[in-house]
DNA sequence: ATCCAGATTGGAATCGTTTCCAAAATTGAG
DNA sequence: CTCAATTTTGGAAACGATTCCAATCTGGAT
């Protein structure tokens, strides 16, 4: 009886007329191989189109050299940047990588299940999942390595930034220009039931603009804060709202540049030309962000999802990681989307000077204007710098 | 002596005082099986924290139902979107996916080398990478199921778009507009040597921008035709160079949405108001060009992923895949980027009126103008129209 | 020619499942 | 209670590599 199927490493030694264990070190490294029995056993690899089995060494050698990456939002350019930097470093580490793209909590549940119930990779890493206790259990009990990634999880290996932090970086900086009408503008859990992914941040953010608003002795008013679910869509329809205000506001946060975006969209819809009457902040720094002029807190995407994937090698190479907690470093990134509000309201603008004409000017030439294309480097100086700091949780 | 490892099928077995043979039925489906054996032996696997391994299983059982895609600058919108539609069907199919995600012609020839040396998927994607004829042959003599998308090759089962007919359907519409001095920004090989990764695509469309130029008795000038790397920097210098021409372009075709970015970027900055002085169309309609008001031919990206994904699993399916080549539908999107040219040349614009000024007026409000989130579903009927046709090689 | 160290080589044991077949247990009918 | 039909069970034999150990070669040195 021939063998119809794929050629095994048996077939190939047989063939040669070498034992397995030749053919096995012709294929890896091929230390103590005379150079004949080399040539001549590729030949008959070649002539049978032997390919071996990863699976089959794999199991034999005790590894797979298989890691798995839960993101959600595939389609998010934070994600993407994120799971880009985590597949360089992994592929760099001749790792393969297992991409788990999540869109709803039943998706999450489904493949944090399959990851955690078989052993499936080596280790896992997961990005901007929030973890309830009974998934962080299932990791433990089945000792399946995890490392998160823009996620806090007690007891595990996180690379994150402080949120709030950056809230507070973005609101400091309009409070700076001489903004007293500051309005909010983010995400809400679509479902109240079950945790909406990627909600959390926004709402450290929003933490951080209320704690800003307040240490400047301001409260904003609840019309000032809009929330809705992610997309720029819904941004732009939430700052329609806000800037038919009676009183409206003369700048916007928006907790993401993806929402940014439909914020612009609006401003520019509205008849509000920016920065002249409305200044706009966004948060992470997409690479589109500097194609359109976005002020923005930039915060190290791509390198957050290098971190977790570097902490998660570690640790399958048995190093302890620490800290536990490893922070980025987030910063403002000052470009034209925000400026010196156009006309401040009686007594609302105590210890700023009242802002020249200038920015109004050069905003009626549109968002795309003096800065276009020049990279923009500006830094603000905030007075609460969020640095590198790597702090245990 | 103990077992310090993680438990196997065996340690299962002998605590639950059953054979494997139980516990595997257990585990898989579990017919024919007592119930109260069953509860007996969760509770067993439960108690010991047994995780069977995939590895294992998939070797016993022949199959590893993992399939690797295989992507080029993964950061690109219009990569996300295909890898984004190839997932969400594989998930559904239950397969695992290992991405590969390739950046220059090394990275590329690595894993290729990778995928078809060892069985390491039980099949591949291939998405916007060319393969050279020493790659197919490596796939052949593999015997590795392959589909690819977004990419020409010869015997292998295929999605793809018409990139000729697209770059026509672009040009079309802006000479119906009435443009006459059109110009092309698009991508170029960096090296000679070896063919850049997805410059194919462009070079076809610019192939397409020539033919219905020449259909319409008309060849550019050579200074009317800009390449260079991908990317909106690059594309706003070339197009900056164009808009300091003596006689400057009244419509840019861009290669893609990401450099028409660029093109309209550059526009902003020389003051030439889109669509008053400047139209511009991109490819793709990649999510942002929505949001951007972004003129440009929509091809079906996500979908393109999710066809190419189902018709690997077919392939794995032992199922014979027809036809070979499946090429998906291409559209033009008019958004406002687009509009008849303000003041025709003396004698360029024989064959359309004279453009009335309206579109120079609203083009004074940016680009952002009254299109803005009014999801653009105006379609422009070409003459020639890549519907959606099935045709083979 | 003899011997020995070091370089090659062969092949059995192992990795942790699934699968199959025969054996054992159960069930129901007569 | 017996017997046949059916359900349930145990466990050996794959699956296809790696790895190790012992056996065989090789090439000087004596």
């Amino acid at each position: 009886m021939r063998t119809p199927d794929r050629p095994t490493i048996a077939d190939v030694a047989a063939v040669a007329g070498v034992g397995v264990g030749t053919v096995s070190r012709v294929l890896n490294g091929g230390v103590n191989v005379r150079e004949s029995t080399r040539q001549n056993v590729l030949e008959v690899i070649e002539r049978l189109g032997y390919r071996p089995s990863h699976l089959a060494a794999a199991l034999s050698r005790g590894t797979q050299r298989t890691v798995a990456i839960l993101v959600p939002h595939l389609t998010r350019p934070s994600t993407v940047a994120r799971l880009a930097g985590a597949l360089a470093v992994l592929d760099e580490q001749r790792y393969d990588t297992i991409v788990c793209n999540v869109d709803t909590p039943e998706q999450r549940d489904h493949h944090l299940a399959a990851l955690t119930a078989r052993h499936r990779a080596d280790g896992v890493i997961v990005v901007s999942v929030q973890l309830a206790r009974q998934h962080l259990a299932a990791f433990r009990r089945g000792a399946v390595p995890l490392v998160t990634v823009d996620v806090l999880a007690a007891g595990v290996p996180q690379t994150v930034i402080d949120d709030v932090a950056g809230g507070r970086l973005a609101t400091a900086h309009l409070l700076g220009l001489g903004h007293r009408r500051i309005a909010f503008v983010g995400d809400i859990a679509a479902r109240r039931t079950t945790c909406e992914l990627g909600f959390a941040s926004s709402r450290r953010r929003l933490v951080g603009y209320r704690r800003e608003l307040a240490a400047a002795g301001m409260a904003p008013g609840p019309e000032l804060v809009r929330l809705g679910p992610h997309g720029p869509a819904v941004a732009a329809e939430l700052t329609e709202r806000l800037l038919r205000l009676p009183d409206p506001p003369t700048a916007i946060f928006a907790a993401s540049d993806t929402q940014a975006m439909g914020v612009l969209s609006a401003a520019e819809q509205c008849g509000f030309p920016v920065p002249g009457r409305l200044s706009v902040v966004g948060f992470d720094d997409i690479e589109s962000a500097a194609l359109i002029n976005l002020s923005t807190v930039r915060q190290p995407l791509e390198q957050s999802g290098a971190e977790g994937a570097r902490r998660l090698c570690a640790l399958l190479h048995g190093a302890r990681v620490r800290p536990l907690r490893q922070q980025l470093p987030l910063r403002i990134v000052q470009r034209s989307s925000s400026g010196r509000p156009a006309a401040a309201g009686p007594g609302s603008a105590r210890s700023h000077p009242r802002p020249a004409g200038a920015n109004v000017r050069s905003a009626e030439r549109g968002r795309f204007s003096s800065h276009a294309f020049r990279r923009a480097s500006d830094i603000w100086p905030g007075r609460r710098h969020a640095g590198p700091v790597e702090g245990v949780a």
